[in-house]
DNA sequence: TAAAATTTTTAGATTAGTCTAAAATTATTA
DNA sequence: TAATAATTTTAGACTAATCTAAAAATTTTA
């Protein structure tokens, strides 16, 4: 139906919209290691295909029908992912390139059937929404721990940094998703916070306050 | 490390190699339905990988790393059809396309990990043996019902041909892996034999029993 | 064993995706 | 608002995989 580059990029885009309306071609060469000139040409084989609306200069928006691809891919990816980690025990950190081929796999059927056996999973295991077979699900607001104040509490619920670096640190210190935490102490000078999380301190930088997301 | 493509060819080459010892440039072609021309190109690439021993002309075989690629796709393409069946409840029938596509997943791991989550299973649901994670596998010698003579037994086993249609017949019938038989009858004049399974006659043609295999 | 048939290879194109370098456009800033 | 900077597109080239048509090699057959 539509190559493997072509899904890449229908998902480099959606990922990118959530951020700013309108991507830019230097935007989607950055986020698949690519270069401008490239973008600028499956930019006009995937406008052809009426997946994204592209007028040069101008940036692009997904189309429905795009979105609905790009959607199915991300659905794959993070059931995918679910399953590596609940059945095969991979660990959180190590999913992602293996889920970055199986997302490719064209079955809808599938994947369906995959959903089914685990369970209709809700959440992948970095915390990111699953899709369900029709595309539905819903973003829910989460914000970082840095936009909390003293004493103010929350579930930690996904990452906002997906790197293997930053995984490996926060379950080493044992911030991993669904632990409710409190903050016990910013720290006025380089907003580095102090958690509170069973009963034990942990002691994080700003950079780490940010990329960690929780709910209320 | 190598393409589809080229993983392709190396299980194509692999697959004939047990019928032929030397493989021809039009075998090839007929069973990956390209032409010659292209597979004569695709063998002068393998051949620069030291993948296959390739005299112009003379036809191939695979060597050493060529026949391990082959078979690790094998080992994969089998594995994942157990998982198909097995966990996803797909039919026999269903599983082979499916399969071409995740049998070009790379991760070692991940594979290795499959296979101890269903349990080391040693056949693929058409009866094939599944290569270990060495690579290592016994080819079970394994005869068609044609080859049994009247009032001998045999249990099914595996099957010469894959296609959906011969499966799906197969299963109609209830002659399914695992199943014993035995020879009630054999026609003189078409060949066709009539079994005896779970006390019940069944007729079948001689291409059927040859396409039926049994081990004893 | 020489002609005919078949198989295989070569030659030359095509398509998808990529690149560098240069040109065109848009945005910034002085 | 005109020059400068940054972004984006175009032009032209490359690689992988494919094709058709023609040439070369091998095999068959008479
Ligand atoms: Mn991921
Ligand atoms: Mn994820
Ligand atoms: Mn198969
Ligand atoms: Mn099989």
């Amino acid at each position: 139906m539509n190559t493997f580059t072509e899904e890449n990029y229908l998902k480099a885009i959606y990922h990118l919209s959530l951020q700013s309306e309108s991507v830019s071609t230097n935007q989607i060469a950055a986020a698949l290691n690519t270069k401008a000139a490239s973008v600028t040409d499956m930019l006009k084989k995937l406008a052809d295909k009426e997946l994204i609306n592209y007028a040069k200069y101008q940036g692009v928006t997904l189309t429905p029908s795009g979105e609905k691809i790009a959607i199915s891919i991300i659905r794959k990816h993070r059931l995918w992912e679910y399953f590596l980690v609940e059945k095969l025990n991979f660990k959180w950190d190590e999913v992602h390139d293996v889920a970055e081929e199986l997302e490719h796999i064209s079955s809808k059927e599938l994947i369906d059937r995959l959903d089914n056996f685990m369970g209709n999973p809700r959440y992948d295991p970095h915390g990111d929404p699953i899709p369900d077979s029709n595309g539905l699900f819903k973003t829910h607001e989460l914000k970082p721990v840095s936009a909390l104040t003293t004493n103010e509490k929350g579930i930690i619920s996904g990452v906002r940094d997906h790197s293997s670096a930053f995984l490996q640190y926060l379950e080493r210190m044992q911030l991993t998703i669904g632990k409710t935490i409190k903050v016990a102490e910013i720290n006025d000078y380089d907003h580095s916070v102090i958690l509170l999380v069973e009963d034990k301190k942990i002691h994080i930088s700003r950079e780490v306050a940010n990329n960690l997301l929780i709910s209320i």
